[in-house]
DNA sequence: ACGGATCGTTTGTGTAGCGCCAACCATTTA
DNA sequence: TAAATGGTTGGCGCTACACAAACGATCCGT
């Protein structure tokens, strides 16, 4: 019906309505749904989202410092030393010095701690079943790829934005 | 192909690695790392990612009830009054008192909402970009459509779960 | 017409997640 | 030997919520 605020100086009749297709705002979304349901059926196995995240990421790359965890996670430091006590402390975990540098903690899953994200991970699909009804098994199969490979990217470390001024666009 | 998971009991050498595929982590990751890059964009536009989670659903759903809004939103119904404050402050929504129900706020973008939501989602794609960078062009919309269809599922509403008793798999 | 339910609103309280700062040890590097 | 670095601890503060209580306006069933 409405709609047709094209007005706007010039801009010839565009239809607009084509809103930009962002996926960051749907992803935000999308989420915070999977993180609510997500929820309830992790408590019983002592693990909340986040910590399902940060064993995840260990299970990917193995043997990472803690800063490097902290870069690819986005959290501060010290946040990640609180996330790893409490791991380790139920000994899904292990901090061990490295040889080369020893100011550094390496960290990676242990045995238990494997074991116990398959079982988040088998848990979890109940809350996924849930929030992702509306696709198809198919779909769901390609949505966890692209993630994977989204996630998988360099940690986006810190702005290697040199000198740049891409504003002016738009 | 995969996916012979067997394990159960005794579980014989077991290659594991196979990690059953659940997005649900990923999901929380990569929307970390989306809504900390897009904060910084959306700031000088006045707009937080919330903001724009909540505009995006209006543009979809048009004179939507403000309960109805807390029931996509997944936030409590109170939360939703601020937001929409805000919201309304700036003159991107609008609330008018639905004609069949006169209890209920009917809740739309405005004009000028609409445009800003436009702009929002330009200025966003620079964060997406980085964030996303390991996906091809084509990769990215497949993942908004994704994601697209997934957000636009009925509400969840409230645990529809009438008797169910899924747990006992696994 | 009355009473109970419903929508939105306000106010207040509590909690979790997280950034950030400062201090401190162990270690590496210049 | 002095600085820089990785991890740790503790503390401060903010934001996003959820939750509860109370209120006005309104709807609805009897």
């Amino acid at each position: 019906m409405f709609r047709a605020v094209r007005k706007l100086g010039h801009m010839p009749a565009l239809p607009v309505e084509e809103s930009e297709r962002r996926s960051g705002p749907l992803l935000d979304h999308l989420a915070r749904r999977m993180r609510l349901r997500s929820e309830s059926v992790l408590a019983p196995l002592g693990l909340r989202p986040r910590h399902l995240v940060a064993l995840t990421v260990l299970r990917d790359s193995a043997g990472i410092s803690q800063q490097a965890l902290a870069g690819t996670l986005q959290i501060d430091g010290t946040n990640v030393v609180g996330l790893l006590n409490d791991l380790e402390a139920e000994g899904l975990v292990e901090r061990r010095r490295s040889p080369e540098d020893r100011r550094r903690h390496v960290v990676s899953l242990t045995a238990t701690g494997a074991k116990r994200l398959r079982e988040a991970e088998c848990a979890l699909a109940v809350a996924e079943d849930e929030v992702l009804g509306a696709l198809e098994p198919a779909e769901r199969d390609t949505l966890y790829d692209l993630l994977r490979r989204a996630t998988s990217g360099r940690p986006v470390s810190c702005v290697e934005a040199s000198g740049d001024e891409p504003d002016p666009i738009c």
